[in-house]
DNA sequence: GACCTCTACGACGGATTGTCGTAGACATCG
DNA sequence: CGATGTCTACGACAATCCGTCGTAGAGGTC
């Protein structure tokens, strides 16, 4: 059996889009190839690990993200930065660059965010 | 055996702190109750996957980091920021609300690092 | 009761990683 | 020369994670 990468990666991406979803759905949405109890089985996983929520409805699950995409990835950024505590600068001005390279833009709308912020702390 | 969890970390942690490492120095500065193969192993793969460079003297081994830490991990963050492609913005709020509550000051900082950063393209 | 869907749980295999042992190369010291 | 010590290369075992699936059983519907 081929293993696809990164399976639960994708099953939190249709999530991330939003709503609640059954485990067929999510089947559907993913890879229809896989047997049900797969997605059953990742879905599970994830909400052991705290990273979907789940509702019972007429009997089966009905899953949704816990967190938002945005949520998810900027606590990797900040797990990523508390391992340069001490010295976060350099990569602060390192994550700076990369998301300047990724849209030029990006700066002046972090700048005016945090002017925002500053007005409504 | 209790596992150490994240040996390899604690190692490369070593190793960016600079300079050229044999095996008996990162074991002594990592963990002596450890067997000295345990970090020629750790070592060894680290090399292999190419986060590590080494060169021989006198017959052993010297190790030293193939990348600063900052390169690395603002690698770690490249690859994060490259999944939230398309929509940057709310990834923006999310990190600034999380490095809001880990350090209120760091946004201080930030913004130092933005004015700077704008006087010198 | 037959059929269907769902969950819970276990299981297998591949990859990663923490941990160590052994075998052999090489040097040093008596 | 042989004993001793250090180093590398390689293999091995276990735990963990994850992709993948099967089976058993609960519960509904016709």
């Amino acid at each position: 059996m081929a293993r696809s990468p990164k399976l639960e990666r994708r099953v939190l991406d249709a999530l991330w889009g939003g709503g609640e979803w059954s485990v067929r759905q999510i089947r559907e949405e993913v890879d229809p190839a896989l047997a049900y109890t797969t997605f059953a089985t990742v879905l599970d996983r994830l909400h052991d690990k705290g990273e979907v929520d789940r509702a019972k409805v007429d009997g089966a699950w009905r899953y949704s993200a816990s967190r938002s995409r945005e949520e998810a990835l900027a606590a990797e950024v900040g797990r990523v930065l508390q391992r340069a505590a001490g010295a976060p600068e350099p990569l602060l001005v390192a994550f700076l660059d990369q998301m300047e390279r990724a849209d030029p833009e990006a700066l002046l709308r972090l700048e005016k965010l945090l002017k925002a912020r500053r007005g409504t702390p």
